[in-house]
DNA sequence: ATTATCTATAGATCTATAGATAATGC
DNA sequence: ATTATCTATAGATCTATAGATAATGC
């Protein structure tokens, strides 16, 4: 029953692991799970490869960790709690925007396409996560809709897969041609005739409205 | 000057390369280029690894090919010579419902992916692809606008980048949970309020004309 | 005593080439 | 003579482990 309390780590670990991490972000995103090599990272990090292997045991929990910390990101960034209605939907869109790091949006690319492979370990992953977003948007949706911000005969589960494929489409042309592209542009654009006409109007959309969308 | 006339491959040699582009398809497109290896194609396609190279030299020959394959398989569902207008919109939006395969799309997302990364061998492929792809769509939308299709509001070259990124998002989507996925559908509703209203309409979309859409 | 880190390396795997042999085509 | 195919293998690289050494914490 020695069941020894664990021994604390260092004060020099908990500095390291974050280290690791960016370097881990960098590589993958860059190169991808298969493509990127722990050497890499090691090297990146400033450290030998078992030295790495140390603070991960192995190359996936390493990837996991790293989508970990980027949910918790994506998280702090939508705030707390998490906005409801047409709030997510703003926070959602200006989310590229905010992770200008560049590096956030080319892991969501990357891993979004390596979870559409089965072989992949984070094929689970990515589908409880799109499965997760779609939801959450979809149900923001609908309180929009009862709150009376949308068209009446806006199809909100249509909409959330809409809206959530358009954002992910962007963003590989944006990461293609980032001068070409404007996500908050063509989000406003599109979401423009699902708004709810204003009052006094005719059954158009107010554009000053739309406008401040985002 | 001996500059001999090559001897005309085998007749075998011209079914063996279908083979073997059929078998690098399954591989590529279930693993990625970094996670497919040549032994894997070599074994699906009934030849040793060596014997695969002399058909093509290495293996970024090889995913070009199969690239190259696939564009030709698009251009011929699209029809020679290829349609204009809303006519174009229309098969665009039917591909990947034809391209049963699966694979296809699996391809096209998953090269979409790995073209963001500059590390990647087909980088600078899918950079101008999806230039020309852009640029196709955004002139079929210029002319169906010309011609009165469309909503004379309608932001042509910004609704190109939205129409197509929406595809391709919606491709991750379909690929991840096909149930949940309707293609077609959700791009119907997306592309009703560009549509021009009727004559006789005050000023809503003819709602049975954007149903014959697709 | 445990943690952090290193060097060294096992064991697997991957791409590509060398060189040999059988089959095809002028 | 050239093409298609094979076996064998070179040379690189990759993940993970073994075992040693230095630093930290109770």
């Amino acid at each position: 029953m020695a069941c020894r309390s664990p021994r604390g780590e260092h004060d020099r670990a908990r500095g390291r692991r974050p280290e690791i991490l960016d370097a881990a972000l960098a590589v993958f995103s860059s190169s991808g799970f298969h493509g990127g090599s722990l050497r890499d990272i090691a090297r990146r990090a400033g450290l030998s490869q078992a030295g790495l292997l140390h603070h991960f045991p192995s190359k996936e929990h390493l990837l996991r960790a790293v989508l970990a910390r980027r949910d918790d990101v994506v998280r702090r960034q939508l705030g707390e709690p998490v906005p409801d209605g047409l709030d997510l939907v703003r926070r959602l869109a200006a989310l590229p925007a905010v992770t200008r790091t560049r590096e956030l949006v080319r892991l969501h690319v990357i891993t979004s396409a390596e979870g559409v492979m089965a072989s992949y370990p984070v094929h689970g992953y990515v589908r409880q996560r799109q499965r997760s977003v779609l939801e959450m948007v979809s149900q923001a949706l609908e309180r929009a809709a009862t709150h009376g911000d949308l068209r009446g005969d806006v199809d909100c589960a249509g909409t959330a897969r809409t809206l959530v494929a358009l954002m992910d489409g962007l963003q590989v042309q944006w990461l293609l041609d980032p001068e070409q592209t404007d996500i908050a542009d063509d989000l406003r654009r599109c979401l423009q005739p699902l708004l709810a006409a204003d009052p006094e109007g005719r059954g158009l959309t107010k554009t000053d409205r739309v406008i401040s969308l985002f």
